[in-house]
DNA sequence: AGGTACGAAATCGTATACGAAACATACTGA
DNA sequence: TCAGTATGTTTCGTATACGATTTCGTACCT
């Protein structure tokens, strides 16, 4: 008889979703960003947001917040926000910053990875190879992001891997894959990427790795400034 | 003629404070960690410090997700937020992530340092070799920001640069400094100083500058892992 | 006609209020 | 005595409401 006491009913069935209301805007929001639905430019009016969830505006301003500082948003006091554009000087700055941290953290990363992450890194590179012939950017971008995710999760200093995080998720949102605009450069990077897993495989020096992949990723953002030549302020 | 249409008075003479009460919960927050005032684990209770700010509880909120994101405050979800620890791990992270974004916005910023710039971070050093005698850590951790600020500041990323100004902050929030751990770090300190100064006047090129700046940091690091002996995590 | 000043609408910022979750404590039953 | 449950208190999470600020449209003056 004493035993249905001690279950407590598991939060009501239909309320798994996820945790605040603040974090589900987050989510919502972030998502129609990326996806494309809130392209650049386009002005996040609190209210409307807030009807359109069933939300009141105060987790949506707060869910708003968070994504300035991740940089997906634009705010101006007593304005309102803007999904941010894709400047393209702002997009040379999320490369490069992106290029070092990444660089880190894969050096970091590197002698914790094992032969399986090399094994599934390989096989998502020959993915990435197969692409080139019937070439589809948003796919190969997809295959680019799975691949370095293997070389660099590994990371353990938490800190820097969010920063690596943040700065795919920033390129994320800018719809269309670089390799869109260069094409050319995709084949290149198939090959550097051979090339940067051979040198983890034979336990190369941090230095060395850091500096590939580094080098791999200032590479991709020269090869789009050569072709917009917006100006040289080239990755070191 | 037209020019004095333009202004539309100063904002009433008195509001200069600063922007949104928001704004002024986050400095007033941050200042008080930093200064010590609530010490690392003091519990901080939405309602008290709206009280003691004489705001409402909602710009206080906010300013506590910022101070959050910015890793000065751990926040639980239902529970609240507490001031976050000096946990030594966190500190090696802190301390590491700092190594290489300094390092970089350090690199990067190196050709754009002019004489004047040199002069004044060389008068600093020369401050901070006079305190070595009657050591005092926290004036002494004070010229250390001080001196790098100059070498770093002029970083034409700003997205690096904002990464080594959280980077800062969160030091700075750890009470005392790391030279009140470990003073014979301070010595060295300086001389690494000088030679960085000299790297950058002879336009060393930005590898090289980087990683004298960075192992500058890492060595500051490794100097109080080997008091602590906490063990071996040092900056690659 | 051009530009300015005023006013209304839209939107944000903050206060207050209430419901929900977590923690501490006291009580009941074996 | 002790486990487990019930209750109360604290604190957070969110909704609603109102005041503050900006923006845009329109009428007016030069």
């Amino acid at each position: 008889m004493t035993e249905t006491t001690t279950v407590p009913a598991a939060e009501s069935v239909s309320e798994i979703t996820a945790g605040s209301k603040s974090e589900q805007a987050y989510q919502a929001i972030k998502a129609r960003i990326v996806e494309g639905t809130y392209t650049p430019g386009y002005r996040l009016v609190l209210a409307a947001i807030a009807k359109d969830l069933g939300f009141s505006v105060v987790p949506v301003r707060e869910a708003i917040r968070r994504l300035e500082a991740e940089g997906l948003v634009k705010f101006e006091r007593n304005v309102g926000a803007t999904v941010a554009g894709i400047d393209p000087i702002e997009y040379l700055y999320t490369m490069q910053t992106l290029s070092i941290v990444e660089g880190a953290a894969t050096a970091l990363s590197a002698p914790l990875v094992g032969e399986a992450d090399i094994a599934r890194a390989r096989a998502v590179n020959a993915e990435m190879r197969d692409c080139l012939e019937h070439f589809d950017p948003v796919r190969f971008t997809r295959l680019n992001q799975d691949f370095h995710s293997v070389l660099f999760e590994h990371c353990p200093n938490p800190h820097i891997l969010d920063l690596v995080h943040r700065g795919w998720n920033r390129l994320a949102s800018l719809r269309s894959s670089t390799f869109r605009f260069v094409p050319g450069r995709a084949h290149e990077s198939v090959d550097e990427h051979e090339n940067l897993l051979r040198l983890i495989e034979s336990g190369a020096d941090a230095d060395t790795i850091e500096k590939a992949a580094r080098l791999h990723r200032s590479a991709t953002l020269d090869a789009y400034l050569s072709q917009t030549n917006a100006g040289s302020l080239s990755a070191q």
